[in-house]
RNA sequence: GCGAGAGUGGCGAAACUGGUAGACGCGCAGGUCUUAGAAGCCUGUGGGGUAACCCGUGAGAGUUCGAGUCUCUCCUUUCGCACCA
């Protein structure tokens, strides 16, 4: 064993080795319970980044040591290869997407590799191979055929320059990210999934996914949004009725039908066929609704713009007391929720009551408090009372409560015709149209005479081409003739491919079912996906936590509705780690761009009196602005290269890093020191291994277990052997149940540094105390196994073992070695500690309360008087009340 | 506005079920080795006090023999959704 630890050299070899065994090439029929151990695959962007190299190791720590356990352990990777950036890099560089993607996987493939991991490359894919992709199209068809997908018109964005289509991430406050027009909105045909029919499924199966964070499954039951409530139906006034020139009412969707009394106008939406019919009489209308349309680019504005609106000229009769209430069209009221419109009732809703101010509208009390108190509703109106009471002023539903009123006005709208209860979803349908090159082609062909015609099974897949660049001006798909034209495969005339591609969510949404049927060129998924699903850990980044996560849980449910697979839910239990961080500094030049500075060019200083932060810009010793901490990124030059990360140190130190500085779900803070503390342990170990063996050999497993079995063993041995055998107790617990790592590299540093005052004791070199130091290290090993698997590889056969550590069961932990022959006991006066008292394991309450109270320490507190209360908690401590 | 978290030394953090607050690491200080430095190694390191002790987990109250942990009020902060009728 060399003296000095080479990171470079035992990393090449322990990953020759775990090549050349085909370590870990996942298999079905090999013994132990199945475990599916997955993290979100990458974009292929070039070159991995920081957050990659935490989020990997996660992954790897988790299949890695349940690979220990005795499980059959799957851990795949692959590529979600389909985006936008491959197309912004093939108009910078002129390559074609797929060459930038295919170079950039092979690099970022290698990447990973250095790292490590314990993957089953074997199955890797990426989601722009036709073989993968075909499968999209095969399902999209099935959908089609279910009536789970469908066409519609929908809203994009239109630069009028460059005459395309833009991503809502290529518009910047509302202009075209490269001509900087003001974007328009156009309707054009879309292809939808009915993901709202699944809405309600998947809104209550949250409640039975106990492994996913709380605070995941929370934002994913506010993004389907369920409200309970009713529709109503107000009818058409005279008036309206001649405008239309039809009979009819306009349905409103409330969750407040108890306020129904109250309602004293409608609102409806810019866009609402009503307001659309009442612009063509009024100019001003008109204006109005264009003056909406623009405005509506900033959701965030939205919340705090003011209330605006115009009557529409037109009326309908309250579905109840037929009374004529006006028509408004209202800024506040969203075309795409509920029906576009609301009765408005402004003594309680703020909005309605702002707006009621505004234009002088009436108010009408129908709600007061349960107390009967309902004079801050009273004129002078001062603000909306919008909680639940007891009806007032409302004809026969005066005097109940809220809750009971909904039903009864609900079965009184239900008995005229006019209403009914209905649940409503803030959800959407998910259009998938993207009129983009770069992705999933979508298997239909327009034809003159039959229309849209699915393309059949037979000539899947419909291949996207991989040599066209685009240039900005819409999709190059367009313009391929050789992709456009084709023949109707119903009547065999000329006819056009559709050209829109996949939502690039449509890839990811079941990547994780196909690395379980890899290879299969007959089906999409076959009984193995049935065997390795649901994925029993996920990984990944917060920021999937609605839209990846719900897409991928509504696609297995549709492939489980079609009898694909049989889980309903991809994900089991769900781990989403913590961004990685380093700070922030610029300056802001008198003109020009703010100017960002890599913090390692940087020193921070912090004023300890003012808690100030100064920070200095090396070369040239001047002030720069401290922004504080925030996720690393190129354009704001806190990042840091991977690749000089384990260049310098190695992969394990790293990894190490990576598990020791924060549990797994914190933000984790880039820190120089930190990696060089990693590195040191690292070192030390290696030290403590080769010091063990170069002081005369390991010690061969049948030697420690006779030592062990023997008398020989001092109270030194003994603890060391205890605290081993604690160590990997607490390891396997804190890894296996609680995921958290950083509490297990601890415990096996204090391990670590109790060997070394073992060694380091007068009897430290005893046949025993080597045999007992060398199980010691074995179990440290073990233990950083999972962590930093490449120099505990090497370490593993130092210690006189074979190279196959990857694949060695855990140890259990000896319930002998944890025996203590004296416990010691805390002793508190009044809830504060006063002593402590060394008592015989096992010993009886009466025995330890009989100790603590002799303890000299103690007896100074209550001298002379009797202690009131003494309370005992078995081997831990004692308190004494005075 | 609504929802979910978080607040502990100079710093990252630990304390899982109410039971020794600050494990482990970083940084810092002193020592040792060295011609010197780097790297090691050893010791110390929440604040106050010569000491006995006292004070300390954002603030204030409460429950309890005992609260970082439970309850209430408030402050700060992060994230998500945001005119959702």
């Amino acid at each position: 064993m060399q003296e000095r630890y080479d990171p470079a050299a035992v990393e090449g070899s322990a990953q020759a080795a775990w090549q050349a065994a085909n370590a870990f090439a996942a298999d079905e029929s090999a013994p132990g319970e199945k475990y599916y151990c997955l993290s979100m695959f990458p974009y292929p962007s070039g070159r991995l980044h920081m957050g990659h190299v935490r989020n990997y190791p996660i992954g790897d720590v988790l299949a890695r040591f349940m690979r220990m356990q005795g499980r059959n352990v799957l851990q795949p990777m692959g590529w979600d290869a389909f985006g936008l950036p491959a197309e912004n890099a093939a108009m910078a560089n002129g390559v074609p997407p797929a060459q930038w993607t295919r170079d950039n996987i092979a690099y970022m493939k290698g990447q990973l590799q250095s790292l490590g991991l314990a993957i089953d490359w074997s199955r890797e894919l990426a989601t722009c191979d036709a073989d993968y992709y075909k499968w999209n199209q095969w399902l999209f068809l099935r959908m089609l055929e279910q009536g789970i997908a469908y066409k519609k018109t929908g809203t994009v964005n239109w630069d009028p320059v460059d005459q395309t289509v833009l991503a809502n991430e290529q518009v910047i406050d509302g202009k075209g990210w490269r001509t900087v027009a003001v974007v328009e909105k156009r309707e054009i045909p879309m292809y939808y999934f009915g993901i709202t029919k699944y809405a309600d499924e998947l809104r209550a199966a949250l409640d039975h996914l106990p492994g996913w964070p709380e605070r995941v499954r929370t934002m994913q039951a506010n993004w389907i949004g369920r409200s309970e409530g009713v529709e109503v139906d107000f009818p058409y006034g005279e008036d309206t009725r001649a405008l239309l020139g039809r009979d009819g009412a306009l349905r409103v969707f409330t969750t407040r039908a108890d306020t129904l009394m109250g309602a004293t106008y409608v609102a409806v939406a810019a866009e609402h066929p009503i307001a659309l019919a009442a612009a063509k009489e009024r100019v001003e209308l008109a204006a109005f609704i264009d003056e909406c349309k623009q405005g509506s680019t900033m959701e965030a504005d939205l919340a705090t713009q003011e209330k605006k609106g115009l009557p529409t000229g037109m009326t309908v009769r309250h579905p109840l007391t037929e009374q004529l209430l006006p028509v408004w069209v209202a800024n506040y009221v969203l075309m795409g929720y509920g029906e576009g419109a609301v009765m408005a009732v402004p003594a309680h809703d703020e909005r309605d009551f702002e707006f009621a101010q505004k234009y002088s509208l009436p108010v009408r009390t129908v709600v007061g408090s349960a107390s009967g108190q309902y004079d801050t509703v009273t004129a002078p109106w001062r603000e909306a009372y919008g909680e639940a009471g007891l009806l007032v002023d409302s004809a026969e539903f005066t005097g109940l409560d809220s809750a009971t009123a909904v039903n009864a006005i609900a079965a009184a709208l239900g008995q005229r015709g006019r209403g009914a209860r209905r649940v409503q979803y803030r959800l959407r349908d998910w259009g998938i149209s993207r009129q983009r090159y770069w992705g999933c082609p979508i298997p239909i062909i327009h034809c003159p005479d039959c229309g849209d015609v699915p393309v059949p099974d037979k000539d899947l897949p419909v291949r996207l081409p991989e040599n066209l660049v685009p240039d900005g001006g819409g999709n190059p798909l367009a313009k391929s003739a050789s992709f456009l034209h084709c023949d109707c495969p119903r009547c065999g005339a000329a006819a056009q491919r559709e050209t829109d591609t996949m939502d690039t969510f449509v890839d990811s949404s079941w990547y994780f079912l196909r690395f379980a049927s890899a290879g299969n060129d007959r089906a999409m998924v076959d009984a193995r996906a049935d065997y390795w699903l649901p994925v029993d850990q996920y990984i990944g980044g917060i920021e999937h936590a609605i839209l990846h996560l719900l897409y991928s849980r509504f696609w297995t449910r549709v492939m489980h509705t079609l009898g694909l697979v049989k889980t309903p839910e991809p994900f089991a239990n769900l781990l989403t780690q913590g961004m990685v961080l380093n700070h922030i500094f610029h300056r802001t030049p008198a003109t020009g761009r703010r100017q960002y500075f890599n913090p390692a060019d940087v020193d921070l200083t912090v004023d300890p009196a003012t808690r100030e932060a100064k920070a200095t810009l090396r070369s040239d010793g001047s002030t720069v602005t401290y922004e504080g901490l925030g996720t690393m990124s190129k354009s704001r030059g806190n990042g840091v290269d991977p690749n000089a990360l384990t260049g310098k140190f190695g992969a394990d130190t790293a990894r190490l890093f990576m598990m020791f500085t924060a549990p797994p779900e914190q933000s984790l803070e880039w820190n120089e020191e930190g990696v060089l503390g990693a590195n040191r342990f690292l070192r030390r170990l290696w030290k403590a291994v080769f010091d063990h063996v170069s002081a005369g050999g390991a010690v061969p497993g049948t030697l420690v277990a006779e030592a062990i079995a023997g008398n020989a063993l001092s109270s030194a041995d003994r603890d060391l052997r205890r605290a081993a055998h604690q160590t990997l107790a607490k390891v396997e617990d804190d890894i296996g149940r609680r995921r958290i790592f950083n509490t297990a590299v601890a415990s096996v540093m204090e391990l670590l540094n109790a060997v070394g005052k073992h060694a380091a004791d007068a009897a430290g070199s005893q046949p025993a105390a080597r045999a007992v130091r060398q199980e010691a290290l074995e179990i440290a090993v073990m233990c950083l196994a999972p962590i930093v698997p490449h120099v505990c590889h090497e370490l593993w056969q130092s210690l006189g073992h074979g190279g196959e550590l990857w694949r060695t069961r855990w140890r259990q932990s000896d319930p002998a070695a944890l025996v203590q022959d004296a416990m010691e006991i805390v002793v508190q006066v009044n809830g504060k500690l006063r002593g402590r008292v060394s008592v015989a394991s096992g010993a009886s309450d009466e025995v330890v309360r009989a100790a603590a109270l002799a303890d000299a320490a103690v007896r100074r507190f209550f001298e002379g008087r009797e202690p009131k209360k003494v309370i005992v908690v078995k081997g831990k401590l004692v308190n004494v009340v005075v």
